[in-house]
DNA sequence: GTATTAAAGTGGTCTGACCACGTTTTCTCT
DNA sequence: AGAGAAAACGTGGTCAGACCACTTTAATAC
């Protein structure tokens, strides 16, 4: 049986790599697998998709650069929590971005940003906002932390992921949009719990650069 | 530079492949590739960098997937152009599979037409705007290709290629959110040429369905 | 010259072999 | 019997070599 899968694995040509990515990531959903969770060795994966270990080593390296995947020699592979990684880097490493590019990036991720302070503004409770304005106040933070912790408070979290993809890109741009201070943040935290919107979106808006 | 050490003592050098993505880098940067040039192929990239050529695979294949190279079989491999990066779709892809999230893309579907109305509002010509009713009033149509429309005429396409995500997702799930009537449409049209924001708004809003 | 054909180059895939490391089991000594 | 050491096993990491399918290029025939 050693030579003749070529000639039937001819079907699907689309190659083998992105398809085991797909089943993987219906395995991954049927199995209900979640981050931390192992998912099959490398070894078994192949077996049971009838194919070549170096094809599925191929898909999981992709994600695991992606940062969906981790592995550790030794014990295996298993799903992550996903965080932006590598992201920067690699993008900003291999492309400059264009004027054009760098603008839609910024403005989405404005509109990213408002619109999650506008979702906390209606569903978070005063505890949670109160907890948040303890933390900024004895924390040392940035821009970027700052948000990233205003989105962890949105339930949607959905939206955290676009902004984290976002965000990461815009970073890789290479211009960082605004400056912290600190004051004019836990102003928007406190506008936020008193559910001003107004005042929020003013005091976000202030908060920008450029 | 080489990252990733994680967070262990251990000298286990980091792992070829990685190392290969980052020499890759370098190569494009120095030789001043672009996109549309082609790379070394894989088997004098095996040589030139010392390593097995399956090694130079996981990372081009990762670099693939990522959409930042493109391989043609029996001509070679490629540098991209950036807009068609795929990350948002593989994130997308990947990780939408629990009910939370789920619940929330509706909101978040909702969140980006918004946005994408008022940002058209403020920059397109009237001009574009009657092409726009004469196709709609000449057509036919249904929600989806009606704001798939509406974001293509949006300069900003990274905002246009999250929702064209987020919608499949949306749609997958199975709930149809809307179905609103053709004149509403072209109402929401009309206040948008006339750059009434919140009759835009308003409209918008009426047109959704629970 | 053009058309056909052969060769070379390139990505796509598989197999089997090691290595390095972590976990589990087994063995040994007390 | 129990604790600690050693071996076995499982897993990812890497490599070399072999084909296949496809494209480009060079050689050949007309």
């Amino acid at each position: 049986m050693n030579d003749n899968r070529a000639a039937s694995a001819k079907s699907t040509q689309p190659k083998i790599y992105l398809d085991i990515v797909e089943k993987l990531r219906l395995m991954i959903q049927d199995d209900g697998l979640l981050p931390g969770d192992k998912i099959p060795s490398e070894r078994e994966l192949s077996e049971r998709l009838q194919v070549g270990r170096s094809s599925v080593r191929e898909a999981l390296r992709s994600l695991e650069l992606l940062g969906l995947i981790e592995t550790r020699r030794g014990e295996g592979t298993f799903i992550k929590v996903f965080q932006e990684h590598r992201l920067v880097e690699l993008l900003g490493a291999f492309f400059l971005l264009d004027e054009k590019t760098r603008n839609n990036l910024r403005e989405t991720k404005i509109l990213l940003e408002q619109a999650c302070l506008q979702g906390l503004m209606q569903k978070t409770p005063p505890e949670k906002m109160e907890e948040m304005i303890q933390w900024a106040e004895s924390h040392d933070w940035d821009d970027e932390i700052f948000f990233k912790k205003i989105f962890q408070l949105n339930p949607n979290h959905l939206l955290e992921r676009i902004w984290i993809v976002v965000n990461s890109y815009e970073k890789s741009s290479g211009k960082t949009s605004r400056m912290a201070q600190k004051k004019l943040y836990v102003d928007l935290l406190h506008a936020l719990k008193n559910k001003q919107g107004q005042d929020v979106n003013s005091i976000y808006l202030s908060g920008l650069r450029k």
